[in-house]
DNA sequence: CTGAAAGCGCTAACAG
DNA sequence: CTGTTAGCGCTTTCAG
């Protein structure tokens, strides 16, 4: 019933414009070798007519390929990072039809030289486009100046590098995800002491926790000016240690009821927990690793403030991907994706 | 340097069955005319190769059109509904491309002669596809037995009706949704006397709040079984008449500080407490409506339980034309989406 | 029942 | 600088 408005294509542009096929997709793709005059006038008709490539007869045509690498920390099963893989694989499973190829590079975030050596690598293979999780602050600042002069477009996940020109950064709002964690702490029930557990990094390590942290104190000084708040200090991996630690800790602060990690090892705390058999405790911690995530069922750990960082990598290769292929500028620069507040009692459905 | 993988075309399976393409186009489709050794001999290349049909070509290819209609109560601004039909036009743009052709048609939720009304232009239209919010029981049965009867595939979103065979459903998980409600009222602060507020419906409502209540009710009786529990009928639109239905509850029950509604109402509770000034409660709602979220950021609303209602509409219209389009059926046939805790401190950033 | 042929909208050589 | 042409992989007539 309804006139059915029929998609104008490239033919029509090029009979209204009274030039061939040909031209108007030289002025599309501005490529050149078109006299100014031709091109006025194609573009003054795609605007008029407002005509959009049809992307899938294009694909369908060309013959174009991209590389895309993504760089992020390496990991193992369960950690982090994997999640954030992950992401990174169901976009590249979603793109392999349109011919872009993505390949993650890993490095030790731990180590400077490791990431490094990582973007050298990446370097001499010159792809279309880079996806980074910018562990380190100056490092990361060199490299990316590297992709400005090469023209390669790159994004940002997890954290940024403030003045660098990314297509765009999709990570958690760190000060924010402080302040909420304050609020689930002691929001309500007050509390006299409460202590945070951190743990030690190299130097010009882009600090995300660091910023959590002046989130939640920023809340305490707000709210709670007068609450106590101690702080210590835990091993990444070492659990023999952190438990003598930990056992020093609470032998001098018996009476600590309310704890929060910045960091994404809160099942550290909780495991210590569980075994010492401190139950009447409320632990707030980040990211739903696995380990968490049992933690938290177990009702251990109290609140787990969390993101989709799958969606992160998945947005972060898409918005690349959109750029390459059909010369989309994402719709924001800065994508700042939800906190989610995770309770035993939904972390079954998330 | 890999040895890139052709894809295998059509071309391909044609050759190696010693068949033209037209054949292996017409087992593919399986609209017949084809000798059953022809099908056999396509059949078992088109296993061998692994042969995938390129769907860009294909959809540029055919003139198909498809019709979807979305059955969903009507809404104005603001509204739970509102935000479903988001979704649905999301989606609708994304597959205008693909020629589906998505409309609305909307009924009063409180009118089962509304809904009749709706079904039979329905069914009138013959669309391709349908999605709906069943809202009254037995009539929605009634109404899918004649989809199925003409072959019409759909899908159902917000809630389901159990035994017909719909091809997905996106929705909360209603039972869960009340125990974590519950836990986010008396979790943390053991409570004497809790009050929940509800709104009449109309008989064979689908009423997705009884089972969030029986969700409530089992957390309670499981954890605070001597709580004292009450309920109060208030009235979706007329605010008179719920302040002084409010004032006569709050004068029986001047202590009550744990208050909770299981439809996406909250709002006018929460009014009524700003009115009145009782900044001592605590309340917790579901669905995140505008006048609820601006509660929640001023405090009156404690924590709201929502989910991606925009998500099911979408996923809903999505898993319709992925069934159409490309013959996929949806991954999963129910969907239990998350449900989200949302505060003050994470709102901004849903 | 089957094959051949003409597109769908766009790209990419290639002459001119 | 520009028009022409031959596809990309698939659908859809239309003869036979």
């Amino acid at each position: 019933m309804c006139a059915q408005q029929k998609r104008v294509t490239i033919k029509d542009v090029a009979r209204l414009a009274k030039v061939s096929k040909g031209t108007v997709d030289r002025v599309i793709h501005n490529r050149g070798e078109v006299s100014e005059e031709s091109r006025a006038k194609v573009m003054e008709v795609i605007e008029q007519l407002g005509y959009k490539p049809n992307m899938y007869a294009s694909l369908l045509a060309s013959k174009r390929e991209y590389k895309i690498v993504a760089l992020i920390p390496e990991f193992s099963e369960g950690e982090f990072w994997e999640l954030m893989q992950r992401g990174i694989s169901k976009a590249a499973r979603e793109y392999a039809e349109f011919n872009v190829d993505i390949e993650t590079l890993c490095f030790d975030q731990f180590s400077l030289n490791s990431f490094e050596h990582a973007t050298a690598r990446l370097l001499v293979e010159l792809p279309a486009a880079v996806l980074i999780a910018p562990s380190f602050k100056s490092l990361t600042a060199q490299f990316v100046e590297q992709l400005r002069i090469n023209g390669i477009p790159f994004a940002y996940v997890d954290s940024k590098i403030d003045d660098s020109d990314y297509l765009s950064f999709f990570g958690m709002p760190l000060f924010e995800s402080g302040y909420l964690g304050a609020d689930l702490l002691v929001g309500r029930q007050a509390a006299e002491e409460v202590a945070y557990f951190r743990i030690h990094r190299p130097e010009d390590t882009a600090n995300t926790t660091a910023i959590r942290r002046e989130g939640f104190f920023s809340y305490m000084r707000e709210f709670y000016p007068q609450c106590k708040i101690y702080s210590q200090f835990l091993l990444p991996y070492d659990q023999e240690s952190n438990e003598q630690i930990l056992d020093l800790f609470f032998e001098k602060h018996p009476h600590i009821q309310h704890l929060i990690t910045f960091n994404s090892r809160a099942f550290i705390l909780a495991d210590y927990l569980k075994k010492r058999v401190l139950d009447n405790k409320i632990l707030v911690g980040y990211d739903m690793l696995e380990s968490n995530i049992a933690c938290l069922r177990e009702g251990v750990i109290t609140y787990l403030i969390t993101q989709r960082i799958e969606n992160q990598g998945y947005e972060g290769i898409k918005s690349l991907c959109d750029k390459l292929l059909f010369h989309n500028d994402p719709p924001k620069l800065n994508n700042y994706m939800s906190m989610d507040i995770l309770t035993r009692y939904n972390v079954n459905y998330y």
